[in-house]
DNA sequence: AAGTGGTCTAGACCACGTC
DNA sequence: ACGTGGTCTAGACCACTTT
């Protein structure tokens, strides 16, 4: 990591912040200041420090300055897999089973999460497999209006939601992570026993201001998702 | 947003993309040609489409150049705040409990990731609680080795992930998310039934290369972490 | 060898927040 | 009013990858 550049000039900065040369909360030079010491441009500064602010390490203001985040917050990038990525980077077959696929009304929770008031949607429920064994159960509605296709899409080998992703481009999406306790039917499904801690993912994806899909997921006991913060 | 920013052009170009207007796959123009049809100089196309590229919406090659991502890769921003934060961001009072501290040889599975070998180490037992109703309990272990200060630490009103926070910088960590189901001990500490489903975080932390701590939060059923992607 | 993105510079002006 | 960061520009050179 050569040290003039603006990715070096970062990583010299972060460390000497990780060492401690300031307290949190403490007021770090300007960026003309770091642009002598360091013998560059501030052009190349201001882009080291956009860049510390944007992971997280630093506070900016505009003649504020530039000051060290009281509290490091801690925040991590999470990439969501796709679940054939996920079960074949484990080194297993993955399979997937459309157990269900028509057209309703959507109940409540659902029918506020997409928007569609009293619209009917797609509903499909999947299993997922790995090896053979279930990996975990899905559920999902796609609102025919945003996504009129999906009424004749042939599926064939592809998840529902590697159809989406391929055909609609979405631009925001929410998710919330959760913990169920399965019921009969997924019991069932998941060949696990009834009552059993399942972790469980919500998502809704829009494209521009329409939503497109919501959807859950239900993995089988003893599924972790691990990331790097 | 003004179009002639990094930022609106950034925008422009992502709306462009989410249109359709290139295939998934597909070569968009270089830097050049956006700079003339914008009429701004290379460096801000440069800026934007770097921006693009971070947030995994193009893919970039030299030579190469700039291709819109095959599938458009969903990844978060996971911003895990502080308990404290969680609790009174909900407009309840935030309190915790030492249940536990001792120090002790930490079992295998926390040797292991705390890489401390035979040695003794710190381990706490703490309640939070939000509005006087249990909220999460957290069990941690903390390296004496590399937080020594620890050892004669008055916690007061803090948590000892607050007090870790504040004293010691950390440069990475590792967060695994799961479900478990409550025991006899943990449904009566959260006074929740058992074989309740909790959502269950993992996260541990080195200061460069030394484990800091390593700690395990169960939550109160019905707990959910919500963030856009 | 050539073409594309990656980066730097020096100077300039602007926007915002504090004083 | 002033000082800080935010951004733009024009030109330059470099680095990588493909042809």
């Amino acid at each position: 990591m050569n040290a003039r550049t603006h990715r070096g000039i970062r990583a010299a900065i972060r460390a000497r912040i990780v060492a401690g040369e300031w307290q949190l909360g403490e007021l770090i030079p300007g960026e003309a200041d770091f642009a002598q010491e360091y013998g560059c441009s501030r052009t190349t500064v201001n882009r080291a420090l956009q860049a510390l602010a944007e992971e997280g390490m630093v506070e900016r203001k505009r003649k504020g300055g530039t000051r060290v985040r009281p509290l490091p917050l801690p925040q991590a990038q999470l990439r969501i897999p796709l679940l054939r990525e996920q079960v074949e980077e484990s080194g297993r077959a993955y399979r997937c089973d459309t157990i269900v696929r028509r057209v309703a009304r959507p109940p409540q929770s659902a029918a506020e999460r997409l928007g569609t008031g009293e619209t009917e949607a797609a509903y499909l429920e999947t299993l997922h497999f790995a090896d053979e064994r279930p990996f975990a159960f899905e559920t999902r509605w796609i609102s025919l209006a945003a996504v009129p296709q999906f009424a004749e899409a042939e599926l064939g080998e592809l998840s529902a939601n590697e159809w989406l992703v391929r055909t609609v481009p979405f631009t925001r999406g929410e998710v919330a992570l959760s913990a169920a306790t399965a019921g009969e039917r997924i019991a069932g499904l998941l060949d696990t026993q009834q009552d059993a801690a399942l972790f469980t993912m919500d998502r809704t994806t829009w494209l521009e201001d329409r939503p497109v899909t919501t959807m859950r997921l239900h993995y089988t006991p003893g599924y972790t998702l691990e990331f790097p913060i």
